[in-house]
DNA sequence: AGCACGCCGACT
DNA sequence: GTCGGCGTGCTC
């Protein structure tokens, strides 16, 4: 009996292993097994993705599975199939997918650790540089950590260390975190005085073994225990537990009558086979309450619901939202949780205790069983594109996983993405549209202010000026939009043009006045400010508007105003974070200025101003959804406003009459969508073509020149699959130290994309060797 | 990826 | 000679 083994190498292929006659019991697809692997036959962690009698490898190179720990799979048979998808359409391979998204704490894997024995005098860099790195960290060191941080032949000098003595090396496993918790047990029955410690006593005697965590809920603190554990009483152990369930019944906790807009959406969705369904209508129009009652219906029907959201939208509040749906028996699912946190909500989803999962696009690969529906909410999201490899589309790729697992999928937006809303048109998508908003509020009525024309102080318009202070004196709350933090753009010299840039990457460095330093935002490395031209010593002009910028101009305007500045900075700490959000909920502030943050996931009761400040640059940003972009952050923006009492928004653009601007204003988003459609339909892009950005990373801007003669042979092997245009270099010339070069391919069906991107991973691996690249299939950002 | 091997210039 | 930097190839 041989198994097939997916391992964790970056090479799209699997490992035949014989399966010992004492696991052929344990054999099945998808478990997790521990086998040896490479020249030193380290343990390391694999996936079983198939079981053969008869094998082509030859049988002196097959090794043994060492062994199969669990007694349930890792990825149920549809998760296996939707792997090999993504690593068919994104370049990716097998092993690598699937870790990608099995949580760490499921991995064990024997690697070599490194110690120092003594410090010598040594020739060699690389060996000198060894040495101190050890000498610094003071202990064991991965051998890998070593390779990754020290630059020159590791290996190679590594070996020649030990030979001299200088440093020792062993072998060890990491062990997993499985979830685990402390337990008691009685060790002799023995009298005790205290009350609470023979209450522990005739617990324990009932229940042979108890949680800390039970105990503790009967009120025995925890220096009773370990008083009895010294006595040498009882005992307390660490036992692996696989979750702790809740069951709980659903219940209506919520009674919502839906209208019959509502109500259509609802019977089409849960009517559904393996269609996808596009749930589209304003802010307000009740969008979510029609896919919860819809997953409330599917999970009745004892099918399993999943539902994924954007980073930024799974807040506590949605939680609470879900939970009213479903009790406390919803897991959720994303990057932030704890190794241990995520194996466990991993687990809970291969063994069906639990029922709803709602996650980041992370959750896409939940072993969820029986799974009836899935939901994709704020489809238009450019979170759901992973910007690691695989770089999978969340969104595309739950739709194949509905086909995969035989269930409806249900995508949801207020502004879906041009893709979408045309498969929608077309039939691709079956479309939902809720017309009406569910509450008497209108929604906001949208100015637009023509930033070339109007008199302005700093960045405020003389309209927004009275509005925001209007709007204070009533005790209702402003929000200011932003798209960037800090403060402004460092400087450019007028003399000579220098403008103040990052070393390692190509963009203008941000001013953060409240650090006094100036940013690089597309690496984060810092800088001093610098105020004279280091060239010509002229004194540096400044530009560009920042959420800091923007506060110190509105203290000196509204001195009136309780202000707060509501971005990525502000709320890097958690706690400080939630404690913000919840003051500005109380009214503790009535300027709030804040980028994409503030614009999603939370609702203020007492916003009813909403302006974005500069909604049009970035429209003439390469980037061919540079318009519909700017067309979602009007939408979503302005509709923050007057959630709960009639609210306005004020658009400031430099160009009003740009139809994004124009048909959100005007609230006629399908006169937008049709443009926009036509737009892509000549300029040849996506729902129209299918793009692949194939991107260069090299050291040294010098060696461009053979790549380029390397790449101009393999265009012509893609030709048959894809428009090639020449490599030039990036918008973004250099990033992290790294030139850049590009070549957006085009291919004019997915028939061709598929085809194309696996000639295209496979010769770029024989072509480039040694050099940094990235092929980005269906990329989401192009700079 | 992680690791070994083999080639080649530089330096005892 | 041989040390150490670097490119290449293999892993069931
Ligand atoms: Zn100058
Ligand atoms: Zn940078």
């Amino acid at each position: 009996m041989y198994a097939e083994v997916a391992l964790n190498i970056p090479i799209d292929k699997t490992f035949v292993y014989r399966v010992p006659e004492n696991l052929v019991e344990k054999l099945e697809k998808g478990k997790r097994v521990i086998v040896p692997f490479g020249r030193k036959d380290f343990l390391k962690t694999g996936i079983i993705t198939d079981i053969k009698e008869k094998t082509e490898v030859n049988p002196s190179f097959i090794k043994e599975i060492f062994d199969i720990p669990d007694s349930f799979p890792l990825f149920t048979e549809n998760t296996l199939k939707l792997a090999e998808e993504i690593a068919k359409r994104y370049a990716s391979g097998i092993g690598e997918t699937l870790f990608f998204f099995l949580p760490s704490g499921f991995i064990i894997d024997e690697s070599t650790y490194i110690y120092l024995i003594k410090d010598e005098k040594v020739k060699g860099k690389t060996e000198r540089d060894i040495l101190n790195f050890l000498k610094e960290k003071k202990g064991k060191v991965k051998l890998v950590t070593l390779n990754r941080r020290i630059k020159g032949s590791v290996y190679q000098a590594v070996k020649n260390l030990i030979r001299k003595g200088l440093i020792g090396k062993e072998e060890a496993i990491t062990y997993p975190s499985l979830p685990s918790k402390k337990f008691v047990s009685l060790l002799k029955e023995e009298t005790v005085r205290g009350a609470k410690e023979k209450l522990l006593i005739e617990l324990l005697k009932e229940k042979k073994e108890i949680s800390v965590d039970e105990i503790k809920k009967s009120g025995i603190k925890s220096h009773t225990i370990k008083r009895l554990q010294e006595k040498g009483i009882i005992e307390i152990f660490e036992k692996e537990i696989l979750l702790d369930i809740k069951k709980q019944e659903l219940e209506d906790k919520r009674k919502i009558t839906l209208t019959s807009d509502q109500k259509k959406a609802f019977e089409k969705i849960t009517n559904g086979k393996n269609e996808t369904f596009l749930l589209y209508g304003v802010t307000g129009s009740g969008k979510m309450e029609v896919y919860l009652n819809a997953a409330r219906e599917i999970v009745n029907r004892g099918k399993s619901v999943l539902i994924l959201v954007p980073e930024l939208l799974l807040t506590p509040e949605l939680r609470a939202r879900v939970e009213s749906y479903f009790g406390e028996n919803i897991a959720v699912f994303h990057s932030k949780l704890s190794k241990k946190e995520l194996t466990s909500q991993w687990i809970k989803a291969i063994k069906g205790t639990t029922k709803v999962f709602i996650g980041t696009r992370m959750a896409l690969m939940l072993p969820i069983k029986d799974l009836g529906l899935i939901v994709v909410d704020e489809e238009q999201d450019v979170s759901y594109k992973e910007q690691q490899k695989p770089l999978y589309h969340a969104r595309d790729m739950a739709i194949k996983r509905g086909k995969i697992e035989n269930c409806p999928v249900v995508l949801v937006s207020a502004t879906p993405s041009v893709e979408s809303y045309y498969k929608g048109i077309t039939g691709e998508y079956i479309p939902l549209e809720l017309k009406k908003r569910i509450s008497e509020i209108p929604l906001p009525y949208i100015k637009v202010v023509n930033l070339s024309e109007e008199k302005k102080v700093g960045i405020f318009s003389q309209p927004l000026i009275t509005a925001i202070k209007n709007t204070i004196k009533k005790g209702e709350q402003v929000l200011l939009f932003i798209n960037r933090r800090g403060f402004f753009s460092s400087g450019f010299c007028p003399e000579c043009g220098f403008v103040a840039e990052c070393n390692d990457c190509a963009v203008p460095l941000v001013y953060h006045k409240s650090v006094k330093k100036l940013i690089c935002h597309i690496c984060g490395k810092t800088y001093k400010p610098v105020y004279r031209c280091p060239k010509c010593k002229t004194k540096l002009e400044f530009k560009g508007y920042g959420t800091e910028r923007v506060e110190e101009e509105a203290k000196v305007l509204f001195p009136e105003g309780k202000i707060i500045r509501l971005d990525q900075d502000s709320v890097k700490d958690p706690i400080r974070g939630a404690k913000l959000i919840s003051d500005i909920k109380k009214g503790k502030y009535n300027i709030i200025i804040g980028t994409q943050i503030a614009s999603k996931g939370h609702n203020f009761p007492k916003l009813t101003l909403v302006a974005v400040l500069l909604a049009d640059v970035g429209y003439l940003l390469p980037d061919f959804r540079s318009s519909e972009r700017v067309f979602q952050t009007i939408v979503h923006t302005t509709g923050r406003a007057g959630r709960f009492k009639p609210g306005a928004a004020i658009v400031q653009a430099f160009e009003p009459e740009n139809p994004a601007v124009k048909y959100a204003r005007e609230y006629r988003f399908e006169l937008f969508y049709k443009e926009e459609i036509e737009a892509r339909k000549i300029f040849n892009y996506p729902p129209f073509s299918f793009p692949v950005l194939l991107e260069f990373q090299l050291e040294r801007s010098s060696k461009f020149k053979t790549v380029e003669s390397k790449f101009n042979v393999l265009k012509e092997k893609l030709s048959p699959y894809f428009n090639v245009p020449p490599l030039t270099p990036a918008p973004i010339p250099k990033i992290a130290g790294r030139y850049r070069f590009t070549s957006f391919l085009r291919a004019s069906s997915e028939e061709n994309l598929i085809k194309g991107v696996n000639l295209l991973k496979n010769e770029m691996q024989l072509l480039f060797k040694g050099i940094r690249y990235k092929i980005d299939v269906e990329p989401v950002y192009l700079l």
